[in-house]
Parts: C-alpha cells; structure tokens; sequence
DNA sequence: TTGATTTTACTTATTAGTAAGTATATTTGT
DNA sequence: ACAAATATACTTACTAATAAGTAAAATCAA
C-alpha cells in the first residue's frame, strides 16, 4: 500500500474527528501534507469514496482488535475495558469518534457511507452486547438490562462523553467513563 | 418580532439538527421560504450569528421551562422526566440535539456561538445535577456517583442515543431511555 | 519503456457575504 | 391634514473565496 494514501487515510480520519465530515476538505489535506488537492482525488477520486474507506478501514482495525484480544485469551473484563480504553485515549487528544461524528451528519452522507457506518455501529454494539453477555454469566459483570441494551447504554455514554468533555471540560470525561465502569462492575457495596 | 426571523431561526435550527451545522446553507433556508438568500443576511447578518441566535433562543427556552416547573411546584422525579421527553420528541422526529450536532462542529465554529454552547451545556447540567441531588434526598432518586457525575451520565446517554439511533434504529432510543430512567429510580429488585 | 504517481491548469457549483435599489408602511414636522 | 423624511422588509445583482472534481501533461521509479 503507499505511503502517501496511508496518510491521508490517517490526515482524513483526523479531521472527520476534530473538525467533522462537512467540515474540512481535500485542500485541508493536500496543504498539510504538502502535495495538491489532485493528489488526493488520484487516490479517493470522491470524498465519498475517502470516507466510505476510512469507515471500512475501522470496520477492520476493530475486528483485528476483537481478534488479537481473543487468541490472547482476554477476558470480557479485559476486553471491554481494552475498548474503553480507545475512548480514554480519543479523550486526551481532544477527538470525538466516528460514530458521534457521522450520526451528526447522517442526513448529507451518501447511501455507500451510511451503508458503512451502519455496519461498523451494528458490529461494535453486537460485539459488546456479546461480550457484556458472556461476561455477565461469569459474574465479571453486574446490570439489569438486556445486554443489549445495556451494550448500547455504554456506548451512547462513551460517544457523547466525548463531545460533552470538548465542550465543557476535557477532564469531565474521566468521571463518565469511570461512572460506567462501576455501573457494571458488581462491587460489594452495590448490593446494599 | 418579525414573523420571518422567527420562522428563519426555527428552520436553521431545525437544518443544524438534521444535517449539521456546516451542512447546510443560507440558500436551504431561502428556497424553503421562497425568500432570497439576501433577505436572511438582512435578519442575521452572518451564519455565526445566526448560530448565536438560536443558542440564545435554547438557553432561553430551557430557562422558561425550568422556571415553568417550578411554578407548578413539579417534584424532581417530574422535572426530570419532563427534561427527559424533550428527547423522546427528537427521536421521534428523526432529530439529534443541538449539544449532539454542536459538539461534532465545535472545533469549526467561532468563539461567541462556541462560548454560547458552553453556557447552554453548563446550564442544563447545573439544573441537571441541582435536580438529581435534591431529588435523591427526598428519596425519589437513588443512584450512587456524584450528582454531576449521574448528571453528565445521564446527559451523555441521551445525546448519543439520538445519533445512535439515528444511525441503527430509530426504536433503540426508547431502550436507551428506558435504561436511563431504572437506573437512577429506586426499584424495590434493584437492592436484590 | 512502462506504469505508477503527481502536478498543472482547469471547470463547475456553491458558499457566505455585500452594495444598491425598491415598494410599502410608519413617523414626523408644519 | 398633508407632504417629507425615515424605517422596514425585502430583491436584484453582484463578489471573492472555496468546494469537489477532471483532463492532460510531466515526472519518477523499476
């Protein structure tokens, strides 16, 4: 793969993440990386097929992680907490996620990109209602809810954590993300 | 006040929580009014103060809702579930919220509208927060994280309900609220 | 040399924004 | 009461900038 379309796969994500999908264009990426605007258009002829990769490129880094996470043997603990963690880390560079950032913009993307993010969403919330599940019945985790529910409980938390850190204060979102870890971690005081 | 400036300001409002605020244009209102892009530049000058202006509305608009609660001598259970129905209309309207749309634009949007949706955000969480612990000590709510920490968490979870929603299923937001609402009422199963 | 990559030099469309003019009320001075 | 002045609510007709996108020529690397 080149270097150059790597990198502005990885200039594009960024922006789609600071600046939202309608926010930025192929110049805000030709000019940072020092090449023009046509450049870019050699390597996603469309905006819509620069989104549409970006999204298939998460869609793959995330089941590479869900992958890598089971042949090491990681328990739904450690797996869910290894995915927070992603936010904890979008939180200290100041980002929102995909999926805060694109549900903003749904009404103007085209049918492919809708199409894909629609199915990196349905695969994170099926993979963590799975993991919540499994979880659950080995007593590493506590909730009521279905465990779907309680899957899409955490990750709307998580989403708009991060867009409400950025607007009031980037330190807010340690207290969400812990405010969900104790929700379904089963403490002994929970049960008082 | 004129009937063309109300009727600007409720459809770019309702243009930022369907396609985002850098998705959509003077001309999107224009045509839908039939009125020329000009006379819209004759109300609000520029797009940043047009964006002011229906922060300044919101805040208002919350305000008045929130004294109006309090006129009728609504309990904290009522206030909040009250709060809580403004995003069930969203959802069923195909709608996110502004705190949703903003917050993806934040990094692209001047500092007057960006200081404005601060002010609207820290308002909604201060009453927020303020009702929850009032609440609690009357005993109509039990949760056991701080009250603004329960009070981000639960603002979280209805921002990105509205985006996940949207982008899933539009029927997930009512299991989403639903969740919200067991988890901070004290349930006579939930001390089992 | 051949193919991959990149620039040059565009086009077309849309954006926010403005300057100047117009019709219709409304106010004001006499 | 009546004309002159002024304010309101726009339209017409632009600009300057930027957007996405393209065709063709130039460069580079094997």
């Amino acid at each position: 793969m080149s270097v150059t379309r790597e990198k502005i796969l990885e200039l594009a994500e960024e922006l789609i993440l600071t600046k939202g999908y309608n926010g930025f264009s192929y110049q805000d990426i030709s000019t940072v990386m020092g090449i023009k605007n046509a450049a870019v258009h050699y390597y996603f002829p469309s905006k819509e097929n620069l989104g549409t990769s970006i999204l298939k490129t998460n869609i793959q880094r995330f089941e590479e992680m869900v992958e890598n996470m089971q042949n090491r043997n990681f328990d739904e603990h450690q797996q869910v907490e290894s995915f927070m963690k992603i936010y904890l880390k979008s939180n200290r560079e100041n980002k929102i996620c995909l999926i805060g950032s694109l549900g903003t913009d749904i009404n103007t993307l085209s049918e492919p990109m809708r199409a894909e993010l629609q199915k990196m969403v349905g695969r994170i919330v099926n993979w963590l209602e799975a993991a919540l599940e499994a979880g659950r019945s080995k007593g590493l985790f506590s909730f009521q809810p279905s465990a779907r529910d309680q899957a899409l409980h955490i990750l709307s938390a998580l989403v708009a954590g991060l867009q409400l850190a950025r607007i009031l204060n980037k330190s807010d979102f340690k207290n969400i993300h812990q405010a969900i870890w104790e929700e379904i971690t089963p403490h002994a005081n929970k049960q008082l």
